[in-house]
DNA sequence: CGGTCAAGTGAGTGATACTCATTAGTGGAT
DNA sequence: ATCCACTAATGAGTATCACTCACTTGACCG
């Protein structure tokens, strides 16, 4: 700024004064420039704070040169959280697939998500705060997007039904929000920088939740089975001794 | 309006212009006013396109005597939701008093928050969208009071433990967390505009998926018990056969 | 070397949250 | 009853942005 040469020649638009010096860019070049800027001053301001005049500064631009690219604000903010979102499909695919069983899956995935909110913050933010909860966001491509994100968990919830390793009286479109539902009210907090976030923790007690349940059924059972495994056990010493020890008790040997 | 009498005497400001018949109010009687009219803007408009000129225009005062009683559209909003949020807490603890048992209990006060979700339905939608998720929330009343509310929730999980009904490895925090995660998300479409609440039906759910698990562990462990069982009466037959029946299992008559 | 086209410009516009100098009801003191 | 201080109420004015548009100019093509 003020390199200027002398004033009011050769004016632009409707007024006057000494014109920037204009470098011509392939199209991709300022679109990406210009995505780079927005994503920089959205993730420092928030969505309401940056101004298009920053963006377009940061981009090194003149404001209406943004106009030529995206059509508003807000439209630039979808970008960006696309932008982003395409790598966060690709890993969920790509972690998911060494990882056998349904509550193995499931854990990986919540902690993949938790993942990345902790590392895109920001990001993440945006999303949750200003792209969401708004009336277009369902008509955006963002939706169909965010779609095959959780559908992973979905899918895995529904191959844990087929294998029999989850009960299928339990629907899991609703496991699928209550997993979400829960790492981003844990997340929140997070974000709004209080505090770290958890990770490991938020990712087990969550899994533990969804696939144990709260119920002391468990317990009830866990009673019975240490009472029939110490009456197996006594009853098979017994035997051992009067018939000679040639027999001994299977059952007692599964899971715990 | 344009009950003028003649132009240009007794200006106020610094213009000049007829002045409307000042009307004065008890500032309760004012307030109230205040907060009906916005009450009705943002339910009608949303925050952002919901403008203080018009609340101003409903609450039939100038646009300057808003911010004679509100800091700023942000303090209205936030006091619009507040005076709407004191309801919410008495209800809980008035329903909840009737309701024996943990799972009747949770399942109560998720019904509970679809209800009202479901009733007041554009204020709720405020809460999430405009509210919660922004920075002075933390600082704001409101923050406190939705504490109050939620509380309930994790009371009831609290209680629970203490009786013996859910299992005490459980953190009450993400079952609270889970509960009402699930149950926003599931609400948002319908806040949204699209399609109803089904109430009922998510309630049901969220409290199976919370107290029962998704887990196939009681299968497993029925199984388990049947194997135990088979082989303690096993034993138990040749125990008797070879000690001359003087001994019996005393385990294999508890509860299925 | 001249013509065309779109990339690029930056002053201007409109909307709107918020301010402030000024006016005028009202209740209490005399 | 009459004055006076106090503050409710006013509405023009201001600052800030998102967004527009009349116009300029670099780059490519023949």
């Amino acid at each position: 700024m003020s390199a200027s040469g002398q004033i009011a020649i050769g004016p632009a638009g409707r007024g006057a004064a000494p014109r920037k010096v204009v470098v011509r860019q392939a199209r991709a070049q300022r679109v990406g420039d210009i995505l780079d800027a927005a994503r920089q001053c959205f993730s420092e301001r928030g969505y309401e704070n940056a101004t298009m005049a920053d963006i377009a500064a940061r981009a090194g631009v003149v404001e209406g040169s943004v106009y030529k690219y995206f059509a508003s604000k807000r439209d630039l903010l979808l970008k960006v959280i696309e932008t982003w979102y395409e790598g966060l499909v690709e890993q969920f695919s790509h972690g998911l697939a060494g990882i056998k069983g349904a509550r193995n899956r499931l854990r990986f995935l919540l902690w993949q998500h938790l993942v990345n909110i902790r590392r895109d913050a920001q990001l993440s933010r945006l999303m949750f705060q200003e792209v969401r909860l708004r009336d277009d966001y369902f008509q955006s491509p963002l939706h169909r997007m965010n779609a095959r994100y959780t559908e992973f968990l979905l899918g895995v919830v529904r191959e844990g039904i087929a294998a029999g390793e989850f009960r299928n009286d339990m629907a899991p479109a609703m496991v699928r929000d209550m997993a979400f539902g829960a790492a981003e009210h844990q997340a929140w907090n997070f974000l709004c920088g209080r505090g770290t976030l958890d990770v490991e923790r938020i990712a087990d007690q969550i899994t533990d939740v969804l696939c144990d349940g709260l119920g002391e059924r468990a317990a009830g059972d866990r009673v019975l089975v240490a009472s029939l495994r110490r009456e197996t056990a006594r009853l098979a010493v017994i035997a051992k001794k009067l018939e000679g020890g040639s027999r001994r008790p299977a059952a007692a040997r599964s899971q715990t």
